[in-house]
DNA sequence: CGAGCGATTGAAAAGACTCAACCACCGTGG
DNA sequence: CCACGGTGGTTGAGTCTTTTCAATCGCTCG
């Protein structure tokens, strides 16, 4: 449970910068970057931005977990990614020139700074390492989802829940997996009663433990030899 | 058909650059391009780049179609993007650090030009307009791909069929839609066999001309309602 | 003219979805 | 403290889309 009086985090101490974009930056663009940013605790379920409305600046996940998402026609989720502490969210919209494709939503408690779009740009202009680094990211993540796109095409449902498992075993660290039933089916591209029907099959062949509502991954090998690497 | 002895394009008489990234360099910008590319004619079917390879440079597509895409676990070709005149392909890569995570390959005969990684890079540092370019395009990509993956995710393969087609239309502007069938299920993420009665019944239903391999589109309302747009 | 690849068709099987009902846990208010 | 309501989780049955496999066709190129 997080300190929820605790409402304001500094960048010169923030422990998730570490492993953030913003890692990099020397003190007085941290100091830039304090100065420039609000920072706010959000609750369980909230949204930090919305498909198809315009950008106002990018958001930096202190504390929580946040989801990435499109709807389709019908109005269901897509979860394309899951952001976790350090993140930077939304950076994508700051440069295209186009309203915001996807939406994001907290999953759990969160503390988020925001910086605006103006500041964020300027130091986009002047930080070559920022810049840098963000367009690193930009590729990297354009090639996850060449991969993500190939896996909803070519893989059963079985393959993409593993998958996906791998993917939020990494993300949860240490943690339990801590997702509903209809966001993991959202993130694995299924209807919430398969998914759960392959949770259970994946139970009973001793792949992954289910405590209620967390899960926790016991055999990744299995689980990776499912996934098809 | 290109005229195959003329393999050498100079920029600053490119028709395609007119459309592309480069199209605001100035005139020294596009004289040093001019002095650090090569120029090569392709045949049909011949590929650019491959999956895990390490990217060596920029391909700047001047006359033809390039077909980019991932392999699956079975070695299945899942299309993500058809690339046209004016685009430069394999920039993701540059970026990222990683090796390429798709491959490339002529859907026909095309000229192309090569850009050196290092001078590729180093107009990217130097010139802020075309860095934001590419920013902008890597950004817009990233989110028409988070739509690609919910379509996946979400829709029927008539659907995507649909929507595939209005893609492939726009990207063969006034000629007709040219691929082998099985290029096409591959970019709509579908079997062969699928695919081919599903343009049976888009025919039958006055949606298209089928020309022998090539597609013509008669009604394209018709196809954007069923794409669900 | 024949080989071979791409296109097409049919039939059967499999995977996944939908719908409907039911359960279980949790927090609320009386 | 307990009944209530609601959300999220689970199960079963039936249906439908899509895939797979096998066979055939037909064009094009050498």
């Amino acid at each position: 449970m997080l300190d929820k009086s605790h409402k304001h985090v500094t960048c010169s101490t923030c422990g998730a910068r570490k492993n953030s974009l913003f890692a990099n930056n020397c003190e007085n663009e941290t100091t830039l970057v304090e100065e420039q940013k609000t920072c706010a605790f959000y609750k369980k379920n909230q949204p930090l931005f919305i498909e198809s409305s315009f950008p106002r600046g990018v958001f930096c996940l202190n504390q929580g977990k946040v989801k990435i998402f499109a709807r389709g026609d019908e109005g269901k989720e897509q979860i394309i990614h899951i952001a976790k502490e350090g993140e930077i969210i939304g950076f994508r919209a700051m440069f295209s020139g186009e309203p915001y494709k996807v939406s994001a939503s907290t999953l759990e408690e969160c503390n988020i700074c925001f910086i605006g779009k103006e500041d964020f740009l300027n130091m986009i202009e002047t930080n070559a390492t920022l810049r840098n680094g963000i367009m690193k990211e930009l590729s990297k993540e354009l090639g996850d989802r060449a991969v993500f796109i190939t896996n909803m095409a070519q893989k059963s449902v079985r393959e993409r829940l593993a998958f996906a498992l791998l993917i939020l075993g990494d993300i949860y660290d240490k943690e339990e997996i801590n997702l509903t039933r209809e966001d993991l089916a959202n993130f694995v591209g299924t209807a919430t009663e398969t998914l759960i029907r392959l949770l259970k099959d994946f139970k009973e062949e001793g792949i992954i433990e289910i405590h209620t509502r967390k899960l926790e991954i016991i055999n990744k090998d299995k689980l990776m030899h499912l996934a098809g690497k």
